[in-house]
DNA sequence: CAAGTGCTATTGTATGACAATTAAAAAGTG
DNA sequence: CACTTTTTAATTGTCATACAATAGCACTTG
Protein backbone atom coordinates (compact mmCIF):
# COMPACT_ATOMS: atom_id res chain seq x y z
CA UNK A 1 0.00 0.00 0.00
CA UNK A 2 2.79 2.30 1.22
CA UNK A 3 5.10 3.85 -1.94
CA UNK A 4 8.01 2.29 -0.52
CA UNK A 5 6.03 -1.19 -0.24
CA UNK A 6 6.34 -2.25 -3.80
CA UNK A 7 9.43 -4.65 -3.54
CA UNK A 8 7.58 -5.61 -0.14
CA UNK A 9 9.82 -8.23 1.74
CA UNK A 10 12.19 -10.07 -0.43
CA UNK A 11 13.57 -12.51 2.41
CA UNK A 12 13.59 -16.16 1.33
CA UNK A 13 11.42 -16.92 4.29
CA UNK A 14 8.67 -14.94 3.44
CA UNK A 15 8.96 -16.04 -0.61
CA UNK A 16 8.53 -19.10 1.09
CA UNK A 17 5.82 -18.69 3.73
CA UNK A 18 3.68 -16.91 0.38
CA UNK A 19 4.65 -19.27 -1.86
CA UNK A 20 3.04 -22.57 0.61
CA UNK A 21 1.00 -19.95 2.19
CA UNK A 22 -0.94 -19.09 -1.52
CA UNK A 23 -1.01 -23.35 -2.41
CA UNK A 24 -3.06 -24.09 0.61
CA UNK A 25 -5.50 -21.54 0.43
CA UNK A 26 -5.89 -22.44 -3.75
CA UNK A 27 -6.49 -25.94 -2.08
CA UNK A 28 -3.26 -27.65 -3.36
CA UNK A 29 -3.07 -28.93 -0.04
CA UNK A 30 -6.24 -29.38 2.00
CA UNK A 31 -7.04 -29.22 5.67
CA UNK A 32 -5.64 -32.37 6.89
CA UNK A 33 -3.12 -33.73 4.57
CA UNK A 34 0.05 -33.68 4.68
CA UNK A 35 2.97 -30.94 3.61
CA UNK A 36 5.84 -32.51 1.94
CA UNK A 37 8.70 -32.76 4.65
CA UNK A 38 11.31 -29.77 5.56
CA UNK A 39 13.88 -31.59 3.18
CA UNK A 40 11.72 -31.75 0.84
CA UNK A 41 10.62 -27.95 0.81
CA UNK A 42 14.18 -27.40 1.17
CA UNK A 43 15.38 -29.21 -2.26
CA UNK A 44 12.27 -28.08 -4.18
CA UNK A 45 13.11 -24.27 -3.52
CA UNK A 46 16.99 -25.05 -3.97
CA UNK A 47 17.22 -23.47 0.16
CA UNK A 48 18.58 -24.69 3.60
CA UNK A 49 15.96 -26.08 5.98
CA UNK A 50 16.86 -23.21 8.08
CA UNK A 51 14.39 -20.55 5.79
CA UNK A 52 12.16 -23.56 5.12
CA UNK A 53 11.33 -24.05 8.75
CA UNK A 54 11.53 -20.28 9.22
CA UNK A 55 8.98 -19.98 6.74
CA UNK A 56 6.78 -23.15 7.98
CA UNK A 57 6.85 -21.49 11.31
CA UNK A 58 4.81 -18.07 9.84
CA UNK A 59 2.58 -20.28 8.39
CA UNK A 60 2.27 -21.99 12.33
CA UNK A 61 1.69 -19.06 14.10
CA UNK A 62 -0.92 -17.99 10.93
CA UNK A 63 -2.70 -20.85 12.37
CA UNK A 64 -2.57 -22.96 8.61
CA UNK A 65 -0.61 -25.82 9.63
CA UNK A 66 0.33 -27.67 12.57
CA UNK A 67 4.03 -29.86 12.78
CA UNK A 68 4.87 -32.54 14.63
CA UNK A 69 8.02 -34.83 14.78
CA UNK A 70 7.66 -37.73 12.95
CA UNK A 71 4.89 -37.10 11.36
CA UNK A 72 4.95 -33.65 9.56
CA UNK A 73 3.49 -30.52 8.74
CA UNK A 74 -0.35 -31.05 8.52
CA UNK A 75 -2.72 -28.54 7.59
CA UNK A 76 -5.40 -27.36 10.05
CA UNK A 77 -9.02 -27.08 9.74
CA UNK A 78 -9.95 -23.59 8.03
CA UNK A 79 -11.52 -22.58 11.60
CA UNK A 80 -8.44 -22.63 12.76
CA UNK A 81 -6.68 -20.46 10.09
CA UNK A 82 -6.28 -16.71 10.94
CA UNK A 83 -8.10 -15.29 7.58
CA UNK A 84 -8.16 -11.83 9.09
CA UNK A 85 -4.73 -11.92 8.93
CA UNK A 86 -3.21 -9.50 6.25
CA UNK A 87 -0.86 -11.80 4.70
CA UNK A 88 -3.37 -14.95 4.85
CA UNK A 89 -5.94 -12.38 3.60
CA UNK A 90 -3.78 -11.12 0.46
CA UNK A 91 -3.39 -15.34 -0.43
CA UNK A 92 -7.15 -15.85 0.35
CA UNK A 93 -8.09 -13.21 -2.30
CA UNK A 94 -4.95 -14.48 -4.92
CA UNK A 95 -7.61 -18.16 -4.55
CA UNK A 96 -11.07 -17.46 -4.31
CA UNK A 97 -13.44 -15.68 -7.24
CA UNK A 98 -13.55 -11.93 -6.86
CA UNK A 99 -16.81 -10.79 -6.69
CA UNK A 100 -17.68 -13.46 -3.84
CA UNK A 101 -14.72 -11.84 -2.19
CA UNK A 102 -16.32 -8.15 -2.39
CA UNK A 103 -19.38 -9.95 -1.87
CA UNK A 104 -18.23 -11.13 1.91
CA UNK A 105 -16.39 -8.34 2.64
CA UNK A 106 -19.41 -6.25 2.13
CA UNK A 107 -21.35 -8.96 4.33
CA UNK A 108 -18.57 -8.17 7.32
CA UNK A 109 -19.06 -4.51 6.72
CA UNK A 110 -22.37 -4.34 6.96
CA UNK A 111 -22.36 -6.72 10.39
CA UNK A 112 -19.36 -4.45 11.83
CA UNK A 113 -19.66 -0.87 10.56
CA UNK A 114 -22.85 0.93 12.01
CA UNK A 115 -22.00 -0.96 15.13
CA UNK A 116 -18.81 0.61 14.87
CA UNK A 117 -19.85 4.13 14.24
CA UNK A 118 -22.36 4.14 17.11
CA UNK A 119 -19.89 3.10 19.14
CA UNK A 120 -17.76 6.28 17.82
CA UNK A 121 -20.16 8.75 18.16
CA UNK A 122 -21.08 7.79 22.04
CA UNK A 123 -17.34 7.45 22.78
CA UNK A 124 -14.51 9.40 20.98
CA UNK A 125 -11.91 11.34 21.89
CA UNK A 126 -10.95 14.97 20.68
CA UNK A 127 -7.87 13.81 19.10
CA UNK A 128 -9.73 10.43 17.19
CA UNK A 129 -12.78 13.35 16.03
CA UNK A 130 -9.76 15.57 14.90
CA UNK A 131 -8.12 12.30 12.70
CA UNK A 132 -12.05 10.96 11.00
CA UNK A 133 -12.09 15.40 10.12
CA UNK A 134 -8.69 15.20 8.92
CA UNK A 135 -9.62 11.97 6.62
CA UNK A 136 -12.38 13.55 5.64
CA UNK A 137 -10.55 16.46 4.35
CA UNK A 138 -8.30 14.50 2.56
CA UNK A 139 -11.19 12.59 0.57
CA UNK A 140 -12.48 15.97 -0.61
CA UNK A 141 -9.48 16.92 -1.36
CA UNK A 142 -8.15 13.65 -3.54
CA UNK A 143 -7.28 13.98 -7.03
CA UNK A 144 -6.53 10.58 -8.15
CA UNK A 145 -7.34 7.43 -7.32
CA UNK A 146 -4.79 6.34 -5.26
CA UNK A 147 -5.45 9.06 -2.89
CA UNK A 148 -9.16 8.81 -2.74
CA UNK A 149 -9.13 5.08 -1.72
CA UNK A 150 -5.77 5.93 0.84
CA UNK A 151 -8.21 8.51 2.27
CA UNK A 152 -11.20 6.55 2.13
CA UNK A 153 -9.30 3.73 4.03
CA UNK A 154 -7.85 6.24 6.05
CA UNK A 155 -11.59 7.51 7.39
CA UNK A 156 -12.82 4.05 7.97
CA UNK A 157 -10.04 3.18 9.97
CA UNK A 158 -10.59 6.24 11.62
CA UNK A 159 -13.83 5.81 13.11
CA UNK A 160 -12.64 1.98 14.00
CA UNK A 161 -10.07 3.60 16.31
CA UNK A 162 -12.87 6.54 17.93
CA UNK A 163 -14.81 3.29 18.80
CA UNK A 164 -12.11 2.65 21.66
CA UNK A 165 -12.30 -1.18 21.19
CA UNK A 166 -9.55 -2.93 19.97
CA UNK A 167 -10.46 -6.08 19.48
CA UNK A 168 -12.58 -4.50 16.48
CA UNK A 169 -9.36 -3.03 14.94
CA UNK A 170 -8.36 -6.51 12.48
CA UNK A 171 -11.44 -5.38 10.72
CA UNK A 172 -9.38 -2.87 9.09
CA UNK A 173 -7.91 -5.34 7.17
CA UNK A 174 -11.24 -6.52 5.80
CA UNK A 175 -12.29 -2.19 4.83
CA UNK A 176 -8.87 -2.00 3.44
CA UNK A 177 -8.99 -4.79 1.14
CA UNK A 178 -12.62 -4.17 0.27
CA UNK A 179 -12.07 -0.68 -0.80
CA UNK A 180 -8.72 -1.35 -2.52
CA UNK A 181 -11.31 -3.83 -4.83
CA UNK A 182 -13.38 -1.44 -5.39
CA UNK A 183 -11.69 1.17 -6.33
CA UNK A 184 -10.07 -1.69 -8.84
CA UNK A 185 -13.28 -0.75 -10.84
CA UNK A 186 -12.98 2.35 -11.21
CA UNK A 187 -10.88 4.10 -14.37
CA UNK A 188 -12.40 8.02 -13.70
CA UNK A 189 -9.74 10.02 -11.95
CA UNK A 190 -11.45 11.22 -8.98
CA UNK A 191 -13.65 8.15 -8.16
CA UNK A 192 -15.63 9.40 -5.12
CA UNK A 193 -18.73 11.43 -6.61
CA UNK A 194 -19.84 14.09 -4.34
CA UNK A 195 -22.89 11.93 -3.23
CA UNK A 196 -20.39 9.55 -1.70
CA UNK A 197 -18.53 12.44 -0.12
CA UNK A 198 -21.97 13.21 1.09
CA UNK A 199 -22.75 10.30 2.76
CA UNK A 200 -19.12 10.11 4.70
CA UNK A 201 -20.16 13.69 5.59
CA UNK A 202 -23.27 12.75 6.96
CA UNK A 203 -21.33 9.78 9.36
CA UNK A 204 -18.76 12.87 9.93
CA UNK A 205 -21.60 15.13 11.23
CA UNK A 206 -23.27 12.45 13.20
CA UNK A 207 -20.40 11.43 15.27
CA UNK A 208 -19.48 14.76 15.64
CA UNK A 209 -22.82 15.51 17.20
CA UNK A 210 -22.53 12.39 19.76
CA UNK A 211 -25.49 10.97 18.11
CA UNK A 212 -24.57 7.48 18.08
CA UNK A 213 -28.12 6.06 16.28
CA UNK A 214 -27.53 8.70 13.43
CA UNK A 215 -24.17 7.87 12.99
CA UNK A 216 -25.06 4.49 12.15
CA UNK A 217 -28.04 5.21 9.68
CA UNK A 218 -25.87 7.01 7.93
CA UNK A 219 -23.23 4.32 7.70
CA UNK A 220 -25.64 2.04 6.60
CA UNK A 221 -26.95 4.19 3.50
CA UNK A 222 -23.19 4.82 2.76
CA UNK A 223 -23.08 1.03 2.46
CA UNK A 224 -26.20 0.97 0.56
CA UNK A 225 -24.17 3.19 -1.80
CA UNK A 226 -20.91 0.51 -1.86
CA UNK A 227 -23.46 -2.17 -2.83
CA UNK A 228 -24.82 -0.18 -5.69
CA UNK A 229 -21.16 0.48 -7.07
CA UNK A 230 -20.67 -3.11 -6.86
CA UNK A 231 -23.98 -4.72 -8.36
CA UNK A 232 -22.81 -2.47 -11.03
CA UNK A 233 -21.85 -4.33 -14.53
CA UNK A 234 -18.01 -4.37 -14.02
CA UNK A 235 -14.99 -4.34 -16.48
CA UNK A 236 -12.43 -6.84 -15.28
CA UNK A 237 -9.58 -5.76 -13.97
CA UNK A 238 -6.31 -6.33 -15.87
CA UNK A 239 -3.36 -7.85 -13.56
CA UNK B 1 -9.19 -25.72 26.09
CA UNK B 2 -8.98 -29.42 25.12
CA UNK B 3 -8.26 -32.06 27.69
CA UNK B 4 -5.08 -32.95 26.48
CA UNK B 5 -4.19 -29.58 25.49
CA UNK B 6 -2.91 -29.00 29.35
CA UNK B 7 0.84 -29.77 28.49
CA UNK B 8 0.08 -27.14 25.41
CA UNK B 9 3.29 -27.07 23.12
CA UNK B 10 6.34 -27.50 24.73
CA UNK B 11 8.72 -26.46 22.22
CA UNK B 12 11.67 -24.12 22.97
CA UNK B 13 10.38 -21.54 20.31
CA UNK B 14 6.59 -21.58 21.54
CA UNK B 15 7.84 -20.90 24.65
CA UNK B 16 10.13 -18.58 23.79
CA UNK B 17 7.39 -16.43 21.73
CA UNK B 18 5.19 -16.99 24.57
CA UNK B 19 7.72 -14.64 26.59
CA UNK B 20 8.60 -12.16 24.33
CA UNK B 21 4.86 -11.77 23.40
CA UNK B 22 3.63 -11.61 26.84
CA UNK B 23 5.83 -9.02 27.49
CA UNK B 24 5.04 -7.05 24.59
CA UNK B 25 1.24 -7.18 25.38
CA UNK B 26 2.01 -5.97 29.30
CA UNK B 27 3.91 -2.80 28.11
CA UNK B 28 7.58 -3.57 29.13
CA UNK B 29 8.59 -3.51 25.25
CA UNK B 30 6.27 -0.55 23.61
CA UNK B 31 5.08 -0.06 20.11
CA UNK B 32 8.38 1.72 18.20
CA UNK B 33 10.75 0.56 20.67
CA UNK B 34 13.49 -2.19 19.54
CA UNK B 35 14.02 -5.48 21.00
CA UNK B 36 17.68 -7.17 22.54
CA UNK B 37 18.83 -8.75 19.90
CA UNK B 38 19.05 -12.27 18.69
CA UNK B 39 21.96 -12.83 20.27
CA UNK B 40 20.97 -11.36 23.70
CA UNK B 41 17.70 -13.36 23.74
CA UNK B 42 19.79 -16.40 23.06
CA UNK B 43 21.99 -15.80 25.85
CA UNK B 44 18.65 -14.70 27.97
CA UNK B 45 17.24 -17.94 27.24
CA UNK B 46 20.03 -20.35 27.48
CA UNK B 47 19.50 -21.16 23.80
CA UNK B 48 20.64 -21.32 20.45
CA UNK B 49 19.84 -18.35 17.67
CA UNK B 50 17.85 -20.80 16.16
CA UNK B 51 14.86 -21.16 18.38
CA UNK B 52 14.93 -17.89 18.95
CA UNK B 53 14.91 -16.24 15.39
CA UNK B 54 12.24 -19.30 15.39
CA UNK B 55 10.51 -17.31 17.87
CA UNK B 56 10.71 -14.09 16.59
CA UNK B 57 9.38 -15.60 13.23
CA UNK B 58 6.44 -16.38 14.99
CA UNK B 59 6.01 -12.67 16.74
CA UNK B 60 6.40 -11.53 13.18
CA UNK B 61 3.51 -13.72 11.72
CA UNK B 62 1.52 -12.16 14.28
CA UNK B 63 2.67 -8.93 13.26
CA UNK B 64 4.14 -7.23 16.70
CA UNK B 65 7.11 -7.32 15.41
CA UNK B 66 9.43 -6.28 12.83
CA UNK B 67 12.65 -7.15 11.96
CA UNK B 68 15.53 -5.27 10.02
CA UNK B 69 19.00 -5.60 9.48
CA UNK B 70 21.39 -3.57 11.62
CA UNK B 71 18.55 -2.33 13.04
CA UNK B 72 17.09 -4.87 14.88
CA UNK B 73 13.66 -5.92 15.83
CA UNK B 74 11.05 -3.31 16.54
CA UNK B 75 7.59 -3.53 18.00
CA UNK B 76 5.00 -2.28 15.57
CA UNK B 77 2.05 -0.12 16.41
CA UNK B 78 -0.94 -1.52 17.98
CA UNK B 79 -3.15 -1.49 14.59
CA UNK B 80 -0.50 -3.93 13.18
CA UNK B 81 -1.37 -6.63 15.79
CA UNK B 82 -3.34 -9.51 15.20
CA UNK B 83 -5.19 -9.14 17.95
CA UNK B 84 -7.99 -11.93 17.09
CA UNK B 85 -5.15 -14.24 16.79
CA UNK B 86 -5.67 -16.79 19.46
CA UNK B 87 -1.96 -16.65 21.17
CA UNK B 88 -2.48 -13.19 21.18
CA UNK B 89 -5.83 -12.68 22.60
CA UNK B 90 -4.30 -15.24 25.06
CA UNK B 91 -1.30 -13.00 25.97
CA UNK B 92 -3.45 -9.68 25.95
CA UNK B 93 -5.95 -11.79 28.42
CA UNK B 94 -3.19 -12.04 30.81
CA UNK B 95 -2.05 -8.28 30.31
CA UNK B 96 -5.23 -6.54 30.70
CA UNK B 97 -7.78 -5.53 33.33
CA UNK B 98 -10.45 -8.88 33.56
CA UNK B 99 -13.64 -6.36 33.63
CA UNK B 100 -12.35 -4.57 30.73
CA UNK B 101 -11.87 -7.54 28.72
CA UNK B 102 -14.85 -8.79 29.19
CA UNK B 103 -16.79 -5.81 28.29
CA UNK B 104 -15.07 -5.18 25.19
CA UNK B 105 -15.42 -8.81 24.02
CA UNK B 106 -19.69 -8.67 25.08
CA UNK B 107 -19.47 -5.05 23.23
CA UNK B 108 -17.94 -6.72 20.03
CA UNK B 109 -20.44 -10.15 20.42
CA UNK B 110 -23.18 -7.41 20.16
CA UNK B 111 -22.02 -6.01 16.87
CA UNK B 112 -21.53 -9.54 15.23
CA UNK B 113 -24.16 -11.94 16.60
CA UNK B 114 -27.31 -10.62 15.99
CA UNK B 115 -26.29 -10.01 12.26
CA UNK B 116 -24.93 -13.68 12.47
CA UNK B 117 -28.11 -15.65 13.51
CA UNK B 118 -29.59 -13.28 10.61
CA UNK B 119 -27.21 -14.53 8.19
CA UNK B 120 -27.88 -18.19 9.56
CA UNK B 121 -31.65 -18.26 9.18
CA UNK B 122 -31.27 -17.23 5.75
CA UNK B 123 -28.61 -19.44 4.68
CA UNK B 124 -27.79 -22.67 6.64
CA UNK B 125 -27.61 -25.98 4.81
CA UNK B 126 -29.40 -28.86 6.63
CA UNK B 127 -26.09 -30.24 7.62
CA UNK B 128 -25.15 -26.91 9.00
CA UNK B 129 -28.83 -26.52 11.18
CA UNK B 130 -27.98 -30.53 12.44
CA UNK B 131 -25.23 -29.49 13.78
CA UNK B 132 -26.61 -26.27 15.42
CA UNK B 133 -29.14 -28.45 16.94
CA UNK B 134 -26.37 -31.28 18.34
CA UNK B 135 -25.05 -28.19 20.33
CA UNK B 136 -28.17 -27.54 21.55
CA UNK B 137 -28.92 -30.85 22.49
CA UNK B 138 -25.37 -30.83 24.53
CA UNK B 139 -26.07 -27.86 26.08
CA UNK B 140 -28.93 -29.09 27.87
CA UNK B 141 -27.55 -32.23 28.70
CA UNK B 142 -24.52 -30.95 30.54
CA UNK B 143 -23.99 -31.53 33.81
CA UNK B 144 -20.74 -29.68 34.81
CA UNK B 145 -19.82 -26.41 34.02
CA UNK B 146 -16.36 -27.44 31.66
CA UNK B 147 -19.28 -29.66 29.75
CA UNK B 148 -22.00 -26.98 29.69
CA UNK B 149 -19.32 -24.39 28.11
CA UNK B 150 -18.11 -26.80 25.30
CA UNK B 151 -21.13 -27.01 24.48
CA UNK B 152 -22.36 -23.04 24.72
CA UNK B 153 -19.34 -22.61 22.36
CA UNK B 154 -20.36 -25.35 20.18
CA UNK B 155 -23.56 -23.68 19.67
CA UNK B 156 -22.34 -20.10 19.01
CA UNK B 157 -19.56 -21.46 16.47
CA UNK B 158 -22.44 -23.18 14.64
CA UNK B 159 -23.98 -20.57 13.92
CA UNK B 160 -21.57 -18.73 12.93
CA UNK B 161 -20.17 -21.41 10.86
CA UNK B 162 -23.76 -21.88 9.53
CA UNK B 163 -23.86 -17.67 8.35
CA UNK B 164 -21.69 -19.13 5.69
CA UNK B 165 -18.55 -16.04 5.78
CA UNK B 166 -15.38 -17.70 6.14
CA UNK B 167 -14.56 -14.22 7.06
CA UNK B 168 -16.53 -14.44 10.42
CA UNK B 169 -14.58 -17.34 11.90
CA UNK B 170 -12.04 -15.74 13.43
CA UNK B 171 -15.13 -14.31 16.09
CA UNK B 172 -15.06 -17.54 17.19
CA UNK B 173 -12.16 -16.71 19.47
CA UNK B 174 -13.52 -14.34 21.01
CA UNK B 175 -16.96 -15.86 21.96
CA UNK B 176 -14.98 -18.67 23.58
CA UNK B 177 -12.70 -16.56 25.21
CA UNK B 178 -16.48 -14.24 25.94
CA UNK B 179 -17.88 -17.71 27.44
CA UNK B 180 -14.76 -19.10 29.16
CA UNK B 181 -14.32 -16.07 30.94
CA UNK B 182 -18.01 -16.21 32.02
CA UNK B 183 -18.28 -19.66 33.61
CA UNK B 184 -14.91 -18.92 35.58
CA UNK B 185 -17.26 -16.80 37.86
CA UNK B 186 -19.75 -19.50 38.21
CA UNK B 187 -19.17 -22.30 40.64
CA UNK B 188 -22.50 -24.46 40.69
CA UNK B 189 -22.31 -27.57 38.65
CA UNK B 190 -24.51 -27.29 35.87
CA UNK B 191 -24.39 -22.89 34.98
CA UNK B 192 -26.78 -22.78 32.60
CA UNK B 193 -29.98 -21.98 34.42
CA UNK B 194 -33.60 -22.68 32.58
CA UNK B 195 -33.91 -19.62 31.24
CA UNK B 196 -30.67 -19.47 29.58
CA UNK B 197 -31.25 -22.70 27.96
CA UNK B 198 -34.91 -21.44 26.40
CA UNK B 199 -33.00 -18.45 25.27
CA UNK B 200 -30.68 -20.65 23.18
CA UNK B 201 -33.99 -22.44 21.99
CA UNK B 202 -35.37 -19.39 20.50
CA UNK B 203 -32.55 -18.59 18.39
CA UNK B 204 -32.21 -22.27 17.24
CA UNK B 205 -36.25 -22.10 16.71
CA UNK B 206 -35.79 -18.95 14.71
CA UNK B 207 -32.84 -20.42 12.36
CA UNK B 208 -34.91 -23.68 11.67
CA UNK B 209 -37.78 -21.42 10.53
CA UNK B 210 -35.40 -19.57 8.27
CA UNK B 211 -36.80 -16.33 10.22
CA UNK B 212 -33.91 -14.07 10.13
CA UNK B 213 -35.75 -11.04 11.71
CA UNK B 214 -36.46 -13.21 14.80
CA UNK B 215 -33.22 -15.16 15.28
CA UNK B 216 -31.11 -11.95 15.37
CA UNK B 217 -34.39 -10.83 18.03
CA UNK B 218 -33.34 -13.49 19.95
CA UNK B 219 -29.70 -13.32 19.81
CA UNK B 220 -29.97 -9.64 21.51
CA UNK B 221 -32.02 -11.04 24.01
CA UNK B 222 -29.45 -13.80 24.89
CA UNK B 223 -26.99 -11.39 24.99
CA UNK B 224 -28.79 -9.40 27.25
CA UNK B 225 -28.88 -12.13 29.77
CA UNK B 226 -25.18 -12.33 29.63
CA UNK B 227 -24.81 -8.44 30.04
CA UNK B 228 -26.64 -9.04 33.20
CA UNK B 229 -24.72 -11.78 34.42
CA UNK B 230 -21.63 -10.11 34.06
CA UNK B 231 -22.67 -7.10 35.72
CA UNK B 232 -23.68 -9.02 38.71
CA UNK B 233 -20.75 -8.61 41.63
CA UNK B 234 -18.71 -11.61 41.09
CA UNK B 235 -16.33 -13.63 42.79
CA UNK B 236 -12.66 -12.67 41.75
CA UNK B 237 -11.28 -16.08 39.77
CA UNK B 238 -8.62 -18.10 41.61
CA UNK B 239 -5.31 -18.52 39.44
C1' DC C 1 -3.21 -63.06 19.90
C1' DA C 2 -1.82 -59.24 22.86
C1' DA C 3 1.50 -56.43 24.84
C1' DG C 4 5.60 -54.61 24.80
C1' DT C 5 10.04 -53.37 22.26
C1' DG C 6 13.06 -51.58 19.07
C1' DC C 7 13.44 -49.26 14.39
C1' DT C 8 13.28 -45.14 11.73
C1' DA C 9 11.36 -40.98 9.52
C1' DT C 10 10.57 -36.39 10.78
C1' DT C 11 10.80 -32.36 13.36
C1' DG C 12 13.41 -29.87 17.20
C1' DT C 13 17.73 -27.78 18.76
C1' DA C 14 22.62 -26.44 18.59
C1' DT C 15 26.84 -24.53 16.56
C1' DG C 16 29.63 -21.91 13.66
C1' DA C 17 30.35 -19.55 9.60
C1' DC C 18 29.57 -16.14 6.10
C1' DA C 19 26.40 -12.87 3.24
C1' DA C 20 23.38 -8.87 2.97
C1' DT C 21 21.63 -4.79 4.72
C1' DT C 22 21.93 -0.20 6.35
C1' DA C 23 22.48 3.39 10.24
C1' DA C 24 25.98 5.92 11.66
C1' DA C 25 30.63 7.47 11.64
C1' DA C 26 34.45 9.07 8.88
C1' DA C 27 36.41 11.08 5.07
C1' DG C 28 36.42 13.83 1.25
C1' DT C 29 34.93 18.08 -1.43
C1' DG C 30 33.49 22.64 -2.80
C1' DC D 1 31.74 25.38 7.13
C1' DA D 2 28.03 22.71 4.82
C1' DC D 3 27.27 18.94 2.04
C1' DT D 4 28.25 14.62 -0.31
C1' DT D 5 30.53 10.29 -0.59
C1' DT D 6 32.85 6.45 1.37
C1' DT D 7 33.84 3.35 5.00
C1' DT D 8 32.75 0.93 9.01
C1' DA D 9 30.26 -1.99 12.02
C1' DA D 10 26.08 -3.96 14.15
C1' DT D 11 22.39 -6.81 13.16
C1' DT D 12 19.59 -9.82 10.73
C1' DG D 13 19.56 -13.32 6.78
C1' DT D 14 21.17 -17.68 4.99
C1' DC D 15 23.80 -21.85 4.90
C1' DA D 16 25.71 -26.55 6.25
C1' DT D 17 26.06 -30.07 9.48
C1' DA D 18 25.29 -32.69 13.48
C1' DC D 19 22.70 -34.70 17.01
C1' DA D 20 18.39 -35.07 20.19
C1' DA D 21 13.47 -35.95 20.85
C1' DT D 22 9.22 -37.70 19.24
C1' DA D 23 6.05 -41.13 17.80
C1' DG D 24 4.09 -44.23 14.08
C1' DC D 25 4.98 -48.88 12.70
C1' DA D 26 6.75 -53.36 12.19
C1' DC D 27 8.49 -56.96 14.83
C1' DT D 28 9.23 -59.87 18.64
C1' DT D 29 7.85 -62.47 22.50
C1' DG D 30 5.09 -64.51 26.20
Amino acid sequence: MNKSETKSKNNLHVKFARNIGERILLGEFVPGSLLPNEAAWGKAFGASRTVVREALKTLMAKGLIESRPKIGSRVLPRTMWNILDRDVLEWHHAAVDRHAFIRSTQEVRRLVEPGVALLAANKRTPAQLARLQDAFTAMKKAKTTPEAVEADVEFHEALMAAANNELLLPFGIIIEKALGNLFDFTTNSNPRPKAAIKLHERVLLSVIAANGAAASKAMQLLLNDTDELISKPVRKTKR
